[in-house]
DNA sequence: CCACGTACTACACTCGGCGTAGTATCGTAC
DNA sequence: GTACGATACTACGCCGAGTGTAGTACGTGG
């Protein structure tokens, strides 16, 4: 468990966040995602995700350069990057906005 | 599966930020995260949910009203909420603008 | 007194998250 | 030229969360 409140975000979601920036391959995600949120994916992690993505359409895999297995994002994956970060957000928001509501109550 | 793309928020996150607004026994919950997110949980999610929320110490039950069995959150509880819904934005935020950029690049 | 909504318990199944181990390739240094 | 570490990925297996279904019990209105 990354933190102590289960998965605030799927790797799924962080996955498809990394390939909206530009084409990547596995490994280069990686360390992305390490990079931008603070989270170590281990490969059994990654690569399931990035299989399930490409199975769902959401991502399509190109042409290997060497052993490097590089992935882009798909239209239909950003859309639904989109309508899913949106809706993350809110759910942000509605618990961020509820706290601040319940501590000016107390 | 509620989405096309997995789970933009578990259920906790949902259970949680529905205990920010004030003490709610279960089913409460259930209709007020279906009102305010749109998501139905069932009852295995709901109370498998509550249980670990409440093994953790992010929530607490109160004496039970009749056959209900309300739920309140705890400090620690509200602090994770803060943290997570947080560090959720940030993710859904990374997303949205790297989307927005690579269709202005693009 | 019976049907329906409320409120919850119990259970079983499945799939995703995650770690570990293994494989192969490349660069680099000795 | 081969030994070593970093890169890049595959294969595998366990565990737990998510989810649905069934069942129980209580209250209320007709």
């Amino acid at each position: 468990m990354t933190d102590d409140l289960g998965r605030w975000a799927d790797p799924s979601m962080l996955v498809l966040a990394s390939l909206a920036d530009g084409p990547k391959h596995g490994y280069a995600i990686t360390r992305d995602v390490a990079d931008q949120v603070g989270v170590q994916l281990g490969p059994g992690t990654l690569y399931g995700a990035i299989g399930r993505l490409e199975e769902r359409g959401f991502i399509e895999a190109l042409p290997p350069e060497q052993r490097r297995r590089p992935y882009r994002i798909t239209a239909a994956g950003a859309r639904e990057l989109a309508h899913a970060a949106a809706r993350m957000r809110d759910v942000a928001n509605l618990g961020l906005t509820r706290l601040a509501a319940a501590r000016a109550t107390a």
